[in-house]
DNA sequence: TATTGTTATACTCTATAACTATA
DNA sequence: TATAGTTATAGAGTATAACAATA
């Protein structure tokens, strides 16, 4: 069940974010830029556990919307430094936002009281893990670009 | 971080059956047999919410394995009935006995009393956002064979 | 020689659409 | 003509491995 409701709320985040024109990876990573500003390619990339490879078209998209910025390191030039531009911090701003709108609409069933206790709950669940508190689900094998593939089937199929 | 757990607990999981050479996906439809057999292909592919030409060769892998058996009804003779065999009832039993033991391992954290807690808050939750008992997670994208597509990276891959 | 970023290639997987049999 | 199951094909997306530049 909590597979299940993860994967909904992760959805449904997906569909709010869309209005932004961003996917849930890529909102990853601008949280991502903001707390570890300047790393590499390949440490962000490790990071997010995805191959090298698929980071470099993945970065390309984010910085050709100016979103962020590769700065080269004079001290080692094999080296990108990866940074937000003022208007990647301003939309990862709005994304926070959305973000918060989002738990609250999704827990609109629970009382105050009984949202902090699930917080708690799954706070706990989730140091027990291991799991570190930045978002990392499955950035290996999840979509980087936006595009819808052409002819989607409507994003509300009939599931019974 | 509700979706982060819920995909950590479903990577976990899928970690478990494959020891019982199963995916995810497999587990639900063995599942979705055991509540409503004799379905129809079509029928059943729709409530997974995958396109009937997926569903096929998904099917036909559990039928080689005898655990599902395809029956032609005998008033419309273009449709299918799917049924579990007994073996796939037995292979059941014991994927229920893995998810038992996975939920107790999971929730390992918290007392008996908050585990119960944890589950009435996300029952809640799951009734608010209209989601079936059963397990509707992201079928319409998910691995339907097990085979690890070649050298796969090692299943722990570092990610910080 | 090792490492960073990048590109190319080969491969997997998927959905669309055709096809066959039945209604 | 419409529908169930199936198959074929074309396209998207990925990882592996090669590549150039720098250390």
């Amino acid at each position: 069940m909590l597979a299940q409701l993860g994967a909904h709320a992760a959805e449904l985040f997906a569909q709010r974010i869309a209005r932004l024109d961003l996917t849930p990876a890529q909102a990853g990573l601008l949280r991502l830029l903001d707390r570890e500003p300047g790393r590499s390619q390949r440490q962000l990339a490790e990071i997010l556990g995805m191959p090298p490879s698929r980071f470099v078209p993945f970065a390309d998209g984010l910085e050709a919307r100016g979103l962020l910025e590769r700065r080269k390191n004079p001290s080692d030039r094999r080296l990108y430094a990866l940074f937000l531009t003022e208007e990647g911090a301003e939309l990862l701003s709005r994304l926070r936002g959305e973000a918060a709108a989002h738990e609250k609409q999704f827990c609109a069933a629970l009382a105050p009281s009984e949202h902090q206790q699930l917080t708690a709950l799954l706070r706990r669940l989730a140091q027990q893990q291991g799991l570190r508190p930045g978002i990392h689900p499955g950035y290996r094998s999840m979509r980087t670009s936006s595009t819808p593939t052409a002819g989607r089937p409507a994003p509300d199929e009939p599931r019974v």
